[in-house]
DNA sequence: GTCTATACACTGATAGAC
DNA sequence: GTCTATCAGTGTATAGAC
């Protein structure tokens, strides 16, 4: 029970990361995290100096996090359809958990486009290469004719964003289609993981 | 010539549509938007009172105009192969120029969800259920044997998904794949076009 | 380390002259 | 209708007591 109540810094960390992920940078509220994490507004400044601070130390976190998770789902070993599968369903639980963090990141990267490069040096995507190992994959499968050619970024592009497009949109399909139905929402949400991947694959797989 | 000078009030407008889809509600600033239209600030308040209100009616506007024409794209009495070709086509091209229109929506969305209700009151979307007529040509290409079995749902929401994705996601795309090379970005997204629908037949049609 | 009180800057909004 | 000047409110940040 000795870690049950968290140091200071790590509460406002968690809080702070809960509401610039939901309100963004210019919507988040210093008062707004003091009072959540049941502590004085000076005490952000005393353990972080400035809003800005607080909110690069968070955003940082969580994006080299986030991609760090993605890039990893897609290492597996598997074969490509069975690689899509377990990707698929791995990318949308792995989002539904976290529904704010993609808008998060997009957004912060219209407000500071510059950050990307900064966050990739610190990150170990680009010396796993990820991205390059599933397209060659992609190109093997090609080569034997077991799928219909296509450039691997438009394939990972096709799959990342047929995962996570319901839940950036969450807010007008809610409205549109389930009517604020929680319960349908996520029942669909559920659905996608083997309907993408079906999806995918059919228009791939050459018959 | 007589237009060319455009009253004030539709300069207002037009300015805090830009100033508002890309910095949002919170980052925009009145006085960036006087600046910006070239008028004082305190006229801002002279024709619309409040941000709120200035906000209110770009965004009543941006996005009743935006679902009309995504909607009416769907409406095409192709065949549905075809149909898909189109829409794919004509929606790309419209977001392209739109860029800020889908995050725009969506994170005022995120702010307060009840808005969908509000609009929808004064849209043609209900009415007219271009949705609803879409998912009935879907079910007899099924009924006929020439696609495979998918809900309607999904398969809207995947045509969506694949079009907009690259749009919402594009600093991303920017950053990691093009390295801020505006020229490949631009030729990716024109590539699209032919890609989604393909991708989208493929994947449905029966062989 | 944590609090209260307060300084300081910014932004939305209004008053009033022209 | 358009401007300048100014107010009032809010939000970040600091000073200083405990």
């Amino acid at each position: 029970m000795t870690q049950l109540e968290k140091n200071t810094e790590e509460k406002i960390f968690e809080t702070a990361k809960e509401v610039f992920t939901e309100k963004g940078y210019e919507g988040a509220r210093m008062e707004d995290i003091s009072q959540r994490a049941g502590i004085n507004k000076a005490l952000l400044h005393y353990y972080y100096r400035t809003k800005e601070k607080l909110f690069n130390a968070i955003f940082d976190m969580v994006m080299g996090e986030f991609f760090e998770n993605a890039i990893s789902m897609m290492g597996s070993e598997a074969p490509l359809f069975k690689k899509i599968e377990l990707f698929v369903d791995a990318y949308i639980t792995l989002i539904s958990k976290n529904p704010h963090i993609p808008n998060f990141i997009i957004n912060e990267l219209n407000r500071n486009p510059e950050r990307l490069v900064t966050i990739f040096k610190s990150t170990p995507i680009v010396k796993n290469n990820a991205f390059g190992k599933f397209a060659e994959v992609v190109q093997e499968e090609i080569k034997k004719g077991t799928i219909e050619p296509i450039e691997p970024i438009q394939l990972i592009i096709n799959i990342i964003g047929l995962s996570l497009f319901p839940i950036i949109a969450k807010p007008i399909l809610m409205g549109i289609l389930f009517k604020n139905d929680k319960k349908k929402y996520n029942e669909f949400l559920e659905s996608r993981k083997k309907e993408v991947a079906k999806f995918v694959i059919n228009a791939i797989r050459k018959k």
